[in-house]
DNA sequence: ATAATGTCGATTGTCGACAATTGACACTTG
DNA sequence: CAAGTGTCAATTGTCGACAATCGACATTAT
């Protein structure tokens, strides 16, 4: 239904290549592989709402709009649900997921965790360079709040929070984090709505710098214990209020 | 390589079924999707060591050897991908993962912040029933520990820090333990010659349940944060004394 | 002898086709 | 009129085939 057509924009051969002159001087020539980029133009196509929740995905139809048979869509969907971003029911096919509130509940719930243990690390482990991006990645909040894009500013704000995960040093740490990450965004137009002013939205990220960089654990768990149960609490009621998605 | 036909038993017509009669009496008719199945058996032979850490996975090879076409064993290996039990080179196919001491170092730090996180939760919010489940499963872990089988206390031991994280009441919580838990598994023939004494095994955990029946976090926390650490610092030594895998 | 180059088999990436199953609609029957 | 039944289009599950690509081996030049 809809216009389907102007979901994705871009070909497969995007990236049009001439000769390697040496070697690692180039990143990553190959971002070939279908699978990948399919599951990626879903991705970004759920996150940004094109896809609304619930809504069925028809291999033989996305298939048809990407211009490839149905192989490397039904691999792509089945990595999508790997990370939870679709369902899948044998027979039936691929939904893109639909929230409940309590899922909401569980997945900010489990992000304050791994995010304070990820702070526990970090505290200990950040490197000069680690608060120094952080620092950079706070002034890009700003200049966001600056530009007045709610989007874009939305998009720092997740950048930020995974530096500080980065930051903790742990590599499956990040894996996971960017997984739930993924289930956040899914419902994240809603938080835009979160904050009347942008800057106040930069600005609740201070105390949680100024502990890390006075390396005081307690004081930056509890920042950020503080920081996202008001992100979730408002999520929630917010969600709750509008009865669903969107 | 090897005899490959007994890696995995069974076909894909494991279960005979005549017809229905009424509804919902039996449970999970449809275990069919051939790609759940084929990604069950793979992983159950990197956990179980009759897949080495690195050997390639020859997709025409595995279709062969389990009867089916190479579609079915792609999106089960790309699902296996994702969990992280295998990886995956464009053009060169799927590799059994490979563990570095990093690595479980990583995994093991991951599970103590996740697991500590669900006991936090837990002592809140386990029922009644929740505990009685746990104290059940300690039991088991002693039956076991009598029976002298060691892969099937490691079972229960898995058991019962799955019921833990069950206990949080957080169902995103235990996807993503369950994720983690399959890496720790891989590499997990190790833990059998952790304790000397499989009565032992059994008796780290009666600090844990102590706590929890008290329904005091603090000491909940304390006792699963050394019962964890210890089992990683046990892990990582044997794991680079036997310098790599097996 | 060593390094670069050319060739070839093996394996992956993708495709189109066919069988099996589902859900919906129309139809029959009490 | 309601409930059950049969039929059918749409969609998924699986397959075999072909082209593209990679790694290894043989070959050649320096």
């Amino acid at each position: 239904m809809a216009q389907a057509a102007c979901l994705w924009q871009g070909s497969k051969r995007e990236l049009g290549f001439s000769g390697a002159v040496a070697v690692s001087v180039f990143s990553e020539v190959s971002s070939n592989d279908l699978v990948t980029q399919i599951a990626r133009q879903i991705t970004e196509a759920i996150v940004a709402g094109r896809l609304k929740p619930g809504e069925r995905l028809t291999e033989l139809q996305l298939s048809r709009e990407f211009g490839t048979s149905r192989a490397p869509v039904r691999e792509a969907a089945r990595l999508l649900e790997s990370q939870g971003l679709v369902t899948f029911s044998p027979r039936r096919g691929f939904f893109v997921r639909t929230l409940e509130a309590s899922d909401l509940r569980d997945i900010y719930e489990l992000r304050i965790g791994l995010e304070l243990h990820a702070a526990s690390l970090a505290v200990e482990r950040a490197t000069d360079k680690d608060i120094e991006l952080l620092e950079r990645q706070m002034r890009r909040l700003y200049d966001m709040a600056d530009a007045d894009s709610i989007e874009a500013q939305i998009f720092e704000d997740f950048a930020f929070h995974r530096m500080l995960c980065m930051a903790s040093g742990n590599a499956r740490l990040i894996r996971v984090y960017d997984e739930i990450a993924m289930e956040m965004r899914a419902g994240i137009t809603l938080i835009g709505k979160l904050y009347d002013d942008p800057h106040r939205m930069a600005e609740t990220h201070e105390p949680i710098m100024s502990a890390l960089r006075d390396r005081d654990g307690e004081r930056l768990r509890e920042a950020l214990r503080y920081h996202i149960a008001v992100a979730r609490d408002a999520v929630v009621a917010l969600f709750e209020e509008t009865g669903g998605v969107i």
